[in-house]
DNA sequence: GGTCTGACCGGCG
DNA sequence: ACGCCGGCCAGAC
């Protein structure tokens, strides 16, 4: 089989590019979306590199508490919180206001 | 070439 | 209620 084995680090960019501005997700519901062989974690390292490429909003993805957990890896410690104020995400000590209100669930929202 | 960590999550004690 | 550990894949030392 020729074709690429389980690029799941592209799964990953898709479906951050489909979180629609002034929303966010978390490490999980992407992992889930993608199904069994992922894990959250993976999740957290396909973003790094993700977080490379500017096409892919990784400042919309967080942790299951709403919390900027990979803030502190972007060029600048306030740069995460900066990009989803820009989105009108309020951001409060490091944690996204309203969290569940604009928490997008891709197996929910693609689901259809 | 083996071991460990990594932006997490959820279950178990 | 809190703490620890296991799990999934891949890259770095």
């Amino acid at each position: 089989m020729t074709e690429k084995k389980t690029n799941f680090f592209d799964e990953v960019y898709q479906v951050a590019r489909l979180i629609p501005k002034g929303r966010v997700t978390s490490y999980g519901a992407i992992a889930s979306y993608l199904g069994s062989g992922i894990s959250s974690r993976m999740v957290g390292w396909a973003m790094n590199a993700a977080f490379a490429d500017t096409s892919v909003p990784a400042h919309r993805v967080v942790n299951r508490n709403g919390v900027l957990t990979g803030k502190h890896h972007f060029p600048g410690e306030n740069q995460m919180q900066k990009l989803l104020e820009s989105e009108e995400i309020l951001v409060k000590n490091d944690k996204v206001v309203d969290f569940k209100v604009l928490y997008w669930d891709p197996a929910r929202e693609l689901k259809l």
